[in-house]
RNA sequence: UGGGGCGUAGCCAAGCGGUAAGGCAGUGGACUCUGACUCCACCAUCCGAAGGUUCGAUCCCUUCCGCCCCAACCA
C-alpha cells in the first residue's frame, strides 16, 4: 500500500515555494516577517483582504510575524479617519499584528538620513526641473532620457540646496530631489527617478514638521529594512520597482535586504476594486458609503453580513499567482455559504406575504410545534405557532403550476414545513383579478410523518402565523454592476453599468416571533431563502431590518430561466 | 515600440522531464418536511500556437500569437 498524501494545510503557491526555499537555504535564519502595507488614503476592499489573508497568513504559517505599517508619504490624500477603518478592518478579518503598529513617517527623520548620505555620495541631486521638464526629460518608452541641467552639481550645493528644502525655503513643486542613476535605463523607474517633493501640507501625523515628503519608491523599501521584513510582498505593477528597491536599499546603505516578492492583484466579477473608483462611488453617491452593503470594501461585506472566516476561506480558495485573473462571484458566496450553513440558525421569514386562511382551524385555535433551529435538532429548537390565518410565500402559489411545480396551487397540497399538510380549496381575488388570498384546509392528523394513506403532496413552503408574525424589512442585495468588468471599457465609464436592481427593499415581510429580539449583526438563515443579518445601522427593536448575504442556490430558479 | 510579466477546463489553480491535483460553476443521479444541505458519478487524450531536444515535454530550447504593467513631484 502507499502511504497516503496528508492533504496540505494550505494550498501551495509560489511564494510558499519560494520561503521554503529561503528557508531551507537559512536565509534571515529561516524567519519570515511580512507587512500589511496600506496607504490610508481610503477603505479596505476585498483586494486588500486577499493581500492581509497572504500576509499574515504566512506570518502565522510560518512562525514569524506581521506588520501593520502605514505609507502615509502623501499627506494630500491622507486622513485618520482612514487608519481608524483600516485598523477596525484587519482586526475584524482576524489579524493582529501585536505590536507592530507601524507608520512610514515614523521613519522620516531617518529616510532624511538616508537621502543627505545619498546627496554626499553623490547618488542623488536636487532638481530646479519644473514637472513638466522632468517628464519631457524622462524620454520615451523607446528612446531615452536627457540629463537634468541640475545633476552634475556637486555634494555640497546638493546638500545646501536640500537643506532649504527641508528648512522651507522653496515653494511647492520648485525642486525636487532626484536619484542618480541612468536616463538611458530601459527601465523607466531608474531613469533618476524622485525621491523627495515640496509638500507645504499638514500630516495627519506629523503636523507642519516636515515640508518635504518621500515618495513610494524612497519610503518603502527603506522602511521594510528598518522593519527588518524578510519578504516584502506587493502587487504585479511593482514588479518593474524591484530594481529601484534593491538600489535604494544599497545607495542607503541598508544591510537588512528584503525580497520584493509580486502577485497578481484580485479582479472580482460584477464588482471594482480599484480605491480610485470606489471612492468616485461614495463621493457622488452612488452608494450609501464606504459601508454600503453593495460594496465590496471590508466595510461594506461586514455590513452586508458577510462573515470574516467566509473572506478567509475565499481568499484560500482563489490562491496566489502571478496570473492575471477574474474571479466569479459565485466563489465567495460559496464561502459564505458553506460557512454559515452549520451555524446560521434557520429560521423563518416570508418576504412576500399571500394570506391563507384555514377553514377547518376555529379561531382562537392555535397550535404550536417546538422545531429545531439547525439541522441537527439537539441544537435547540423554537416554538413557532399556527392560527387561523397564515401567511405563505405570493410565488409560492400559482394558479397554473407549470411542469414539475411542487408547490402550491389550486386543489393541491404542499406541506407547511414542520407542520401541517396544506390543501389549497379556493383562490380569492379582488376586483382587478389579482389574488389576495387563499382559502384552504389543513390535515391536522399529518404532523411529522407522512399523510396516513401515503398520498402524494408537493414539497414543504414556509409561512408564519398571520397573529403571531413580526413585520420586517428584508433588503435584497444584488451586484453592484450589470457589466461583469465595469471598469473595462474604453469608451464607457464604469458607473454607466451600475445596476439599478441591486437593491430591493421590501417593507412587507413578516419574520416568525423568534426573531423579535434579534440583534443587529445576528446572521440566520431564512429557510428556501438564503443568508440574512439584521442591519448594523438600521434595524430597531420593533422595527427589524435584515440584508440578504446571499441567496441559497435555487435549482428550480435555474430550471425555470431555461 | 524599449523594458518587465503572464498564458493549464466556463472561473480560480496545483504541477518544476515520466505521461494533467483540488475548488467554484455545470450536468446526471440518490436522499430530502428547505427545488437547500449531504452523497455518488460525469466534466482538459490535453496544458496559447508551431517547430526542436529527448526513450519520453505542460514542464528544456527556438520562433510566433495573445493579454497585462511602466513615460504621476500617486501608491
Amino acid at each position: 500500500m502507499t502511504d497516503p498524501t496528508p492533504a496540505p494545510a494550505r494550498p501551495n503557491n509560489f511564494i510558499r515555494t519560494l520561503i521554503d526555499a529561503d528557508r531551507a537555504a537559512g536565509k534571515h535564519g529561516g524567519q519570515v516577517v511580512t507587512r500589511f502595507p496600506p496607504e490610508p488614503n481610503g477603505y479596505l476592499h476585498l483586494g486588500h483582504a486577499k493581500s492581509i489573508c497572504l500576509n499574515f497568513g504566512l506570518a502565522r504559517d510560518y512562525g514569524g510575524r506581521c506588520h501593520l505599517r502605514f505609507d502615509d508619504t502623501n499627506p494630500l490624500a491622507e486622513d485618520t479617519e482612514y487608519v481608524d477603518a483600516i485598523e477596525a478592518d484587519v482586526r475584524w478579518l482576524g489579524f493582529d499584528w501585536g505590536t507592530h503598529l507601524h507608520y512610514a513617517s515614523d521613519y522620516f527623520d531617518r529616510l532624511y538620513g538616508f537621502a543627505v548620505k545619498m546627496i554626499a555620495d553623490g547618488h542623488a541631486y536636487v532638481s530646479d526641473a519644473t514637472p513638466e521638464q522632468i517628464r519631457a526629460g524622462r524620454g520615451t518608452l523607446t528612446d531615452p532620457g536627457t540629463h537634468d541641467p541640475s545633476r552634475d552639481r556637486t555634494p555640497a550645493e546638493n546638500l545646501d540646496l536640500f537643506t532649504r528644502m527641508r528648512a522651507g525655503e522653496f515653494p511647492d513643486g520648485s525642486r525636487v530631489l532626484r536619484a542618480k542613476i541612468d536616463m538611458a535605463a530601459p527601465n523607466l523607474n531608474l531613469r533618476d527617478p524622485i525621491l523627495y517633493r515640496i509638500r507645504h501640507t499638514h500630516h495627519h501625523r506629523t503636523g507642519d514638521a516636515w515640508c518635504i515628503y518621500p515618495n513610494y519608491d524612497f519610503a518603502h523599501g527603506q522602511s521594510d529594512a528598518i522593519e527588518g521584513i524578510t519578504h516584502s510582498i506587493c502587487t504585479l505593477e511593482f514588479e518593474d520597482h524591484r530594481p529601484l528597491y534593491d538600489w535604494l536599499l544599497g545607495a542607503c546603505g541598508l544591510d537588512h535586504r528584503p525580497q520584493q516578492i509580486e502577485f497578481a492583484r484580485l479582479n472580482l466579477d460584477y464588482t471594482v476594486l480599484s480605491k480610485r473608483l470606489l471612492i468616485e462611488l461614495v463621493r457622488d453617491k452612488h452608494v450609501l458609503g464606504w459601508d454600503d452593503p453593495r460594496m465590496p470594501t471590508v466595510a461594506g461585506l461586514r455590513r452586508r453580513g458577510f462573515t470574516p472566516e467566509s473572506i478567509r476561506e475565499f481568499a484560500d480558495r482563489i490562491g496566489v499567482a502571478r496570473a492575471d485573473s477574474i474571479v466569479e462571484l459565485g466563489m465567495l458566496e460559496s464561502c459564505l455559504r458553506d460557512d454559515l450553513g452549520p451555524k446560521a440558525p434557520r429560521v423563518v421569514a416570508v418576504h412576500d406575504p399571500l394570506e391563507v386562511t384555514l377553514t377547518n382551524l376555529a379561531e382562537g385555535d392555535v397550535r404550536t410545534f417546538d422545531v429545531p433551529l439547525y439541522e441537527d435538532a439537539a441544537r435547540g429548537t423554537r416554538t413557532v405557532s399556527l392560527s387561523r390565518t397564515i401567511y405563505v410565500e405570493r410565488e409560492d402559489f400559482t394558479e397554473d403550476p407549470p411542469k414539475d411545480w411542487k408547490r402550491l396551487a389550486p386543489g393541491r397540497e404542499v406541506r407547511l414545513r414542520q407542520a401541517y399538510i396544506l390543501k389549497c380549496n379556493e383562490v380569492v381575488k379582488d376586483a382587478a383579478g389579482r389574488v389576495i388570498g387563499l382559502v384552504c384546509t389543513v390535515d391536522l392528523d399529518a404532523l411529522g410523518g407522512k399523510p396516513v394513506d401515503k398520498r402524494k403532496i408537493g414539497n414543504a413552503i414556509h409561512w408564519v402565523s398571520g397573529s403571531h408574525a413580526v413585520p420586517a424589512e428584508i433588503r435584497l442585495y444584488d451586484r453592484l454592476f450589470s457589466d461583469p468588468d465595469p471598469a473595462g471599457h474604453k469608451d464607457a465609464d464604469f458607473k454607466s453599468f451600475l445596476n439599478a436592481e441591486s437593491l430591493v427593499v421590501l417593507k412587507g415581510a413578516l419574520v416568525e416571533p423568534y426573531l423579535a429580539d434579534a440583534k443587529p449583526g445576528d446572521r440566520v438563515q431564512f429557510e428556501r431563502k438564503g443568508y440574512y443579518v439584521v442591519d448594523s445601522v438600521d434595524s430597531k427593536p420593533g422595527a427589524l431590518v435584515f440584508n440578504r448575504i446571499v441567496s441559497l442556490k435555487d435549482t428550480w430558479a435555474k430550471l425555470v430561466a431555461k
